[in-house]
RNA sequence: GGCCCCUUGGCCAAGUGGUAAGGCAGUGGAUUGCAAAUCCAUUAUCCCCGGUUCGAAUCCGGGAGGGGCCUCCA
């Protein structure tokens, strides 16, 4: 039943088939924020890119789980709770409610769980006590360093050899380390730090040690995708993969994803950068939806531009959604959500079933969003063509036609929730809109616009059009009587 | 310096061997009193040079331009 998935696995650097330790399930764990700033685009692109798959993999009859963890203590947290005179606890909580506020916004609500590093030290410091026993870690000074020359595979995620890493040669300079390849596990606090308890002395957790001890205890010792974007992928990513596989002495991760990044200006868009642009501002000003749409009109692995003519682009495209939505609400007298999603695409209909096949073959495709994308505006332009060929705006009555219509709808509903975008009536409303006034008086101007009409008093009728225009209300004479639009 | 990736129409973007999806913008047409919306049509020497092949945007080699990582980073 379930159709065949390929997926590009960064480790073997190809794609392979998608298949997963326990039949049927799948265990995801990808890497979230360290949360000291507020979250800026960048940081949306994981969450959006993941809870898709998440969404798809469901669809195909998945059980999948989903974490995304908070990294709530890092040398960041410290500097800036600092600067700000707050305590690291009262900045991280302030930051992951941004976070989450964000998250929400966008319309992910697929991720099972949000672990902290801080509420997650005993698993930490059992961690790290086993590497020390099993000589693959070595406590020195109050720091505890992993020991890179422990693991024969090191490098094997970047696909670099150690000397390689070493050669780079911008490796901070510590004489705690035996190798300078070696990472902090854990960090000795300093006088005025916040600290844990432990037996190389009181100290935090490294900062790649929590996502390894987070996801086994969440997911077990082998998962089947952990994702993060492609900035990770050395050293974090290098680093919890060796450790966590020194740790259990089984794979860690079936396949790793990683997501391209966000620019701005050619330049990735990070913090560092100051390059930023964060999310809560931008959708003050642009619907969720669009952003979200923006990320996944092209593949997830593929660096995307930002910019805000992008975004009104992508906007402008979202449109003909709604304007069918309204349009089929018309034709059927009810809200297009009266409309049911059967899930299962059995459309007697065979040009129907054919764009739903195209759909689900480029989402199994590496989760080819774009390519999905691009399927959904066939199916509206081929609905929109059904509609005039049928002529289903001026004969209403239900018709084998209209049933088409109607599943054509259902499918275009239960494919655009898989990409989680073009849900009706979610472009923000005019709350004018709703208290009746503007809805009576809008009644009110297209009746005496029409009698001028039936006049054939043009220069009165354009009159009123223009001035509505103006106010950013457009007005449509469609077959079936005057409607409008309000921007 | 090392490792990796990208380069498709005005802009964005799918497409890994059989001669180019989709979106935005533009143009022409249908429709309309005129518009809007919608539909139809239309816009590509696939960065350059060479090679492999019956056949390449797709594979190989070289070149140019851009990006990521090697340090905190989604």
């Amino acid at each position: 039943m379930q159709n065949k998935i390929r997926v590009y696995n960064t480790l073997t650097r190809r794609k392979e088939d998608f298949e997963t330790a326990i039949p049927g399930k799948v265990t995801m764990y990808v890497c979230g924020p360290t949360v000291y700033k507020p979250s800026h685009v960048g940081h949306l692109v994981g969450p959006i890119i993941f809870d898709t798959i998440k969404r798809f993999l469901g669809h195909q009859g998945y059980q999948a789980t989903l974490i995304v963890n908070i990294t709530d203590i890092d040398d960041k947290l410290i500097v800036e709770a600092a600067k700000r005179k707050i305590t690291v606890k009262q900045l991280a909580d302030e930051i992951t409610g941004d976070y989450f506020q964000c998250l929400k916004a966008l319309g992910i609500e697929s991720i099972d769980r949000f672990p902290k590093a801080t509420e997650h030290i005993p698993e930490i410091l059992a961690m790290i006590s086993k590497l020390i026993s099993d000589s693959h870690a070595y406590a020195s000074a109050g720091d505890v360093y992993f020991d890179v020359s422990s693991d024969q595979d090191y490098g094997k995620l970047c696909n670099r050899d150690p000397e390689q890493l070493e050669a780079g040669a911008r490796i901070e300079l510590n004489d705690k380390k035996r190798n300078p390849g070696d990472f902090a596990l854990w960090k000795g606090a300093k006088p005025g730090e916040p600290f844990w308890e432990s037996s190389w002395g009181p100290g935090r957790p490294g900062w790649h040690i929590e996502c390894s001890a987070m996801s086994m205890r969440w997911l077990g010792e082998t998962i089947d995708i952990h994702g993060g974007g492609l900035d990770l992928q050395f050293p974090h990513h290098e680093n919890e993969l060796a450790q966590s596989e020194s740790f259990s002495g089984k794979p860690f991760a079936r396949f790793w994803l990683h997501n391209g990044l966000m620019k701005t200006g050619e330049k990735k868009m990070s913090k560092s950068e100051g390059n930023e642009i964060v999310v809560s501002e931008l959708l003050k000003k642009y619907p969720a939806e669009t952003l979200r749409a923006l990320i996944l009109s092209s593949h997830y692995r593929s660096p995307i531009e930002f910019s805000e003519n992008r975004l009104i682009e992508v906007g402008r495209s979202l449109e003909t959604f709604q304007r069918f939505y309204e349009r089929v609400g018309r034709i059927t007298n009810a809200p297009v959500t009266a409309i049911p999603i059967w899930n299962q695409g059995n459309s007697d209909n065979e040009e129907l079933a054919a764009i739903r096949t195209r759909f689900i073959e480029a989402m199994s495709d590496d989760f080819n969003t774009g390519s999905a994308l691009s399927v959904l505006f066939d199916l509206v332009t081929h609905l929109n063509r059904w509609i005039e060929t049928h002529k289903l705006e001026k004969d209403k009555s239900s018709t084998p036609q209209l049933n088409i219509l109607i599943d054509g709808v259902s499918i275009l509903r239960e494919l655009s929730g898989i990409l989680g975008i073009l849900s009706p009536n979610t472009q923000t409303k005019n709350p004018d809109e709703t208290n009746g006034l503007v809805e009576g008086l809008m009644g009110l101007v297209i009746e005496l616009r029409a009698l001028a009409r039936k006049e054939k008093n043009y220069p009165t009728a354009d009159l009123i059009r223009t001035r509505l225009t103006s106010l950013g209300i457009s007005l449509e004479d469609r077959p079936d009587g005057t409607g409008y639009r309000i921007e």
